[in-house]
DNA sequence: AACTGTTGCTTCGAATCCGAAGCACCTGAC
DNA sequence: GTCAGGTGCTTCGGATTCGAAGCAACAGTT
């Protein structure tokens, strides 16, 4: 952990640099990544995004529209707008849950893995090319170490949909 | 330097979780240091990326357009427009260059400058809660270290403002 | 100088995005 | 049961985003 008292302190120097270089590799790749996956499929970042989570991530295809939204980070509404691209695309079927009336399970098609399946060769490519390759072996392994608890610690802080709703 | 000869494969699944960590750690801290910026101090996380840059970054605080929109990863008219915005709100100038009449040099003023320095704090602070608490010691400056190059391995493919123009 | 291609920025139109507000359902206290 | 508050999703309005096309200035060739 790092230490406890530096509340208002600037960052150091480490910090920044790690603050700043994450947030430009992510930038770019996300570029390098958005161009590849509209040319291969005609898909966005986030549609890729939510589909490779049902279709990789979840046992069933399925997921509420909620565990999606916080998955992927993005927020609800965006998300309502982008399932109903995808159903429109017949990549994703969304219907009422069985058990609790209000939400709506997205669930992913036949049409919809193929078309993954399309991307994903090329995706991994641009994903090699721009993010992998410069690093030396064990490295991957050693950023993957080092990011994968950061994202639940902040996972675990309360997600976007736990925002407190605004008094009316 | 990772093997060369994997054109097609899928990726491993170091590759595989080392992506999808970067990518979720970086949206997640956006979204947590975007909102951070916009109570403190009224500005967008691009906005806060374009003065940091003129404000920590450039020596004489001002810079071409095309440099800050590379060095900021961000498309050219998404950048003009920001401008205006920052512009209008008193926090950078434009002005056309000395020596390229095509080209417009920004500068911060000295009330974007205020602006940075009032916004700093607080938004170390949840650099520092969200991103870099959760690691041990050196761990922010192995994943300094990890990243910067790939940083500059991204920077040094054609950037966006080099996109071949289409053919009219 | 005239021509051609390039580069820097802006304008344009359409797509995407977000937060706030709204609606419906669910849950617990009474 | 019923009432109040919480939760899940969508709708709404407005802001932001991008790529393509347009415009002006530059650079090199002839």
């Amino acid at each position: 952990m790092a230490r406890m008292a530096d509340a208002h302190e600037p960052l150091d120097p480490d910090g920044l640099q790690a603050y700043f270089a994450l947030m430009d590799v992510a930038g770019l790749l996300k570029h390098g990544v958005e161009e590849q996956l509209r040319e291969a499929g005609d898909l966005s970042y986030v549609q890729f995004q939510l589909l490779a989570r049902l279709a990789l991530g979840s046992p069933t295809g399925s997921e509420r529209m909620t565990d999606l939204a916080d998955g992927v980070v993005y927020s609800r509404s965006g998300l309502t707008y982008q399932a109903g691209l995808l159903e429109k695309a017949g990549l994703v079927v969304r219907a009422p849950s069985p058990d609790d009336e209000r939400s709506v399970t997205v669930s992913i098609t036949d049409e919809g893995r193929e078309r993954i399946a399309r991307v994903m060769p090329g995706h991994a490519e641009v994903i090699r090319r721009l993010f992998l390759h410069p690093m030396a072996d064990g490295d991957v392994r050693r950023l993957a170490e080092l990011l994968v608890p950061v994202r639940d610690h902040m996972r675990a802080a309360p997600p976007r949909s736990a925002a407190p709703r605004r008094k009316r």
